[in-house]
Formats: structure tokens, C-alpha cells, sequence
RNA sequence: GGAGACUUCGCCUAGUCUGGUCUAUGGCGCCGCACUGCUAAUGCGGUUGGGGUCUUACAGCCCCUCCCGGGUUCGAAUCCCGGAGUCUCCGCCA
């Protein structure tokens, strides 16, 4: 949710933003539309409903026809005040409709373009020479790790089971991410993963990403497409200390209908319907919120240098960012049987656009309540298995182990097909 | 699934039966001041949050806020209806 004084103080730098991002700069004067007739309507109300009082505490002490007038005048005017309490509320639902059809500000140094207009900052690793390789599936099928087939018969297509070294290897790189995360101060959590419709909608996905969520209709509640959504949501509604950010990091499956990419990444497990995921989300002051975003980065190179995996960064472009988000970085691991890279982590700067509107917010040091930062970014999921498995594998169909992840599978330093 | 109790300004709490004097009581905590050679103790004052308006800013003024949403009424913390949450008991299933 932008900012109203931002709107009303400095309409052209959300124009600006809104070009960055290819949206139309048409809805900026929408909302300041929307945002004056609101104001309008919330004096008149208030002016109605101050004489109405006025003239209400005058009551107990009139008599006779003193009080008949007053009765008759007071009657009048409550259906005055009623009506215009009903055109200011009006009023309201306008202008948020027409806030929340602008994206955050996007941050300054993002790239300008769409989709394929991402800048590439570093690629990190070398690139395994592995003459035809096989992918993540076979691999993992070979191995008793991957079960697509049984997943399908059990679930549906897009479900699979981890088997065996598979599962093993799943825990013990959420264990991993979540040790690295609790080393680093972060307060693990393991969340809700069905939450109602307000903490759904205070996060921001039930606008584009809509169709993207499940929802049990009998109980009203969403299934989240990642802990963000109970993470942001947890501190909805109240006023933090935030002399230094506060760091949660989630582990939490994730289910995501993926309505809209029939025939995409069908094989194996890069694209399901649920999966798992460790998550690192932070609280801090929106002039902190810049530095904190390099350092949940930092942590992403960090734990993708532990699974030995060769990755690139890039700086998502404007036009490409969710709505929530004034700036994105993607790490993308190299997926040898693709001969490319495929994103693993995501992290975003939401600066204050999502704690506006789950009314997150800390106290300055004049005692000031200001609108807090939140940021997120992914430490692993079930998906980092497809690069682990690849980079690693052997001519002979045998992949082997990061040190790191050795402890989780038996001390074994390489997996051997069955 | 059934029955009941409860939800008040950071925390605890009075007020709800009997609508207006609630511009919400008191305690704790916190902040400021005074006093005491320090600390402690004591005294005095302040302390919900959101919005509008005005302003360089502060202050001021106004509206909303007693879990949420409706209703009754000239007027609702208080009465009525619906919902959420917490707790207790019963039932059911482990």
C-alpha cells in the first residue's frame, strides 16, 4: 500500500516509479482523485457529527419545549450524519481500491524493462564439465531419491515423493539453512501454513497472485505459497522495538496451484504444487531496509556456496518486480541438463509497502510511530535438490555430497544408485 | 458437536444490571519535575492509538477508537443481533 503523504507531498516520483515499471501513470491522478473526494467527505461527516454532539449534550439538562425542539432538531440532523458517514466510508473503499492498484515505489538503481530486462551481477562458481548429463529426475529416480510417478497416482500430476537419500537430503539442507539462519540471530519459527483471509490479502497475495492459491472454501482458510505470508503477518497490528531488525526464519511447506503453467517445467521437481521451504524475513527501520536487503543476499551466496552449487545473481528489472516489492534480487543455480541457470532464492525489499497495510510499525526516538521495512528472502527449498543432484553427479550415475550435507545422510560422501 | 463465562487506553483492573455526569477508575510500568549528599523511598505532573484541519514546526481544534460488524436511540463501553478470539465443562475421536 503506497503511502498517501508520499502521494500528496510528491505525486511525480509514484509517476516516475510507475514508468520504471511499464504501469500507467493514469492511476496516480486516480488516486489523488480518490484521495481528495475522500478527505471531502471525511469533513463533512465530521462537521455533522460534531454538532450532533454538541447538541446531544445539551439533552439531559433541557426541559419542556426547550427539549421538543432540541429532540426534533437532533432527529433531523442523525439522519444527515448518518448519510454522510455512509458517502465518507464510500469514499474510503475508493480510495483503497485506488491505492492498491499502485505497485511499491520501485528503489532507485533498479534495472528499467521487463522480464528479460535483468541485469546479471556475478556468476559465482565454475560450471561442471559433464558431458551429457542427466537430469535432476533420473538422477534422482536412479538413486531412490525422486518418486513423480507414485506422487501422480497419489496426488496428481505436480506431487512426488522424496524417497529414501531424497528425504534425507531435503532435511538436511532445511537443517542446514535453519542452523545458518539461527547462527545469524534469526529466530526460527515453524508457522501456520493455513491462515485466514486478511493475513492473506495484508500480504499482498490475493491480488495477482490470486489464482496462484489454494483456498479451502469450507473453513475460509488459504493455504500459504510461502511463510512470508504468516511471517508478515505475525506482527500485524502492533508496534515493534526496532533499535536493530528483528529476523525470523520460517521452515514451512509450500502449495501453489501453478494455474498458469500448464505444459511449463513439467518434468521432475522444479515446478510442484508443494514444497519446502526455509524462509528469512526481517522487520527493520525503513533506513535500514537498503543494507539489510545486501546482507539476506549475502546469506543466500552464503548457504549456496555450502551445497557447492554454481550460481549467478541478478538484479530483477522494475517491470518485473511483484507489487510489494521496490527491489529484487534472484540467485539462479546452474541446471547442467538445461545448460542454464534456474532461479533458487529470490529476495525482495518491500520497504514500508507491506507493513502499511498489516499496520506493522515501531517507535522513533522521539517516541514517534513510523511504518516498519519488510524484507524477505528464500535459504533454501525443495528445488535446490535439482542443482545439488546435477552439479555433483558422476559419469556412472552416482552424485556426490557436499561435505556440508553429509552429516544428514549418514556421513556418505557419495550416493550410489541402487 | 453442545453449554457457559470472558474480551476496557503497554500490562492488570473499575465501570456494563439501572444508556447522558465515561472528555473511561485505580494499580504497575514508563517519562519529566521536586526533595534527599548517591541509591532507595516519597510527592507532583504526564502517558491508547488512528485520521482530519491548521502550521515552517510545535501547540490548538475536530472526528474515530472500550475485540470486530450491524441494529435500537436525540444519545451506546453500557441495550439487541451476528461474528472472532480466550477459558471452563460435557460429548466425540485419539
Amino acid at each position: 500500500m503506497i503511502d498517501l503523504r508520499l502521494l500528496r507531498e510528491d505525486p511525480d516520483a509514484i509517476r516516475a516509479s510507475q514508468r520504471a515499471r511499464g504501469e500507467a501513470e493514469s492511476a496516480v491522478d486516480d488516486l489523488l482523485r480518490a484521495d481528495e473526494e475522500w478527505r471531502a467527505a471525511v469533513q463533512r461527516f465530521e462537521a455533522l457529527r460534531a454538532e450532533q454532539k454538541q447538541l446531544g449534550k445539551q439533552m439531559p439538562k433541557a426541559t419542556g419545549d426547550e427539549k421538543a425542539a432540541l429532540l426534533a432538531r437532533t432527529r433531523e440532523l442523525s439522519a444527515e450524519v448518518k448519510a454522510a458517514e455512509a458517502a465518507a466510508a464510500e469514499a474510503e473503499q475508493a480510495l483503497r481500491r485506488a491505492q492498491l492498484a499502485i505497485p511499491n515505489l520501485v528503489e532507485e538503481g533498479a534495472p528499467p524493462g521487463g522480464e528479460e530486462d535483468f541485469v546479471v551481477l556475478r556468476e559465482v562458481g565454475d560450471k561442471p564439465d559433464i558431458p551429457n548429463p542427466r537430469d535432476h529426475l533420473e538422477l534422482g529416480e536412479a538413486l531412490g531419491a525422486i518418486d513423480v510417478e507414485r506422487g501422480a497416482k497419489v496426488a496428481g500430476s505436480r506431487f512426488y515423493f522424496l524417497t529414501g537419500v531424497g528425504a534425507l537430503l531435503q532435511l538436511g539442507l532445511l537443517q542446514l539453512a535453519m542452523a545458518q539462519a539461527v547462527e545469524y540471530g534469526f529466530i526460527p519459527m515453524i508457522p501456520p501454513v493455513l491462515v485466514k483471509p486478511e493475513s492473506m490479502e495484508g500480504t499482498g497475495f490475493l491480488g495477482a497472485h490470486a489464482s496462484e492459491v489454494y483456498r479451502l472454501e469450507a473453513d475460509d482458510l488459504y493455504l500459504v505459497g510461502t511463510s512470508e505470508v504468516p511471517l508478515a503477518a505475525f506482527h500485524s497490528n502492533e508496534i515493534l522495538t526496532l533499535d536493530t531488525p528483528v529476523r525470523y526464519a520460517g521452515w514451512s511447506s509450500c502449495f501453489r496451484r501453478e494455474a498458469g503453467s500448464y505444459g511449463k517445467d513439467v518434468r521432475g521437481i522444479l515446478r510442484v504444487h508443494q514444497f519446502d521451504k526455509v524462509e528469512m524475513f526481517a522487520f527493520c527501520r525503513p533506513e535500514e531496509a537498503h543494507d539489510e536487503h545486501l546482507r539476506l543476499l549475502a546469506w543466500e551466496e552464503e548457504m549456496l556456496a555450502k551445497v557447492e552449487v554454481p550460481y549467478r545473481v541478478i538484479d530483477v528489472a522494475a517491470g518485473d518486480l511483484g507489487a510489494s516489492a521496490a527491489r529484487k534480487y534472484d540467485c539462479e543455480a546452474w541446471v547442467p541438463s538445461q545448460g542454464r541457470y534456474r532461479e533458487v532464492t529470490s529476495t525482495s525489499n518491500c520497504t514500508t509497502f507491506q507493513a502499511r497495510r498489516l499496520n506493522i510499525r515501531y517507535r522513533d526516538e522521539s517516541g514517534r510511530t513510523q511504518v516498519a521495512a519488510t524484507l524477505n528472502g528464500t535459504l533454501a527449498t525443495t528445488r535446490w535438490l535439482i542443482p545439488i543432484l546435477e552439479n555433483h553427479q558422476r559419469p556412472d550415475g552416482s552424485v556426490r555430497v557436499p561435505k556440508a550435507l553429509q552429516p544428514y545422510v549418514g556421513g556418505r560422501e557419495v550416493l550410489e544408485p541402487r
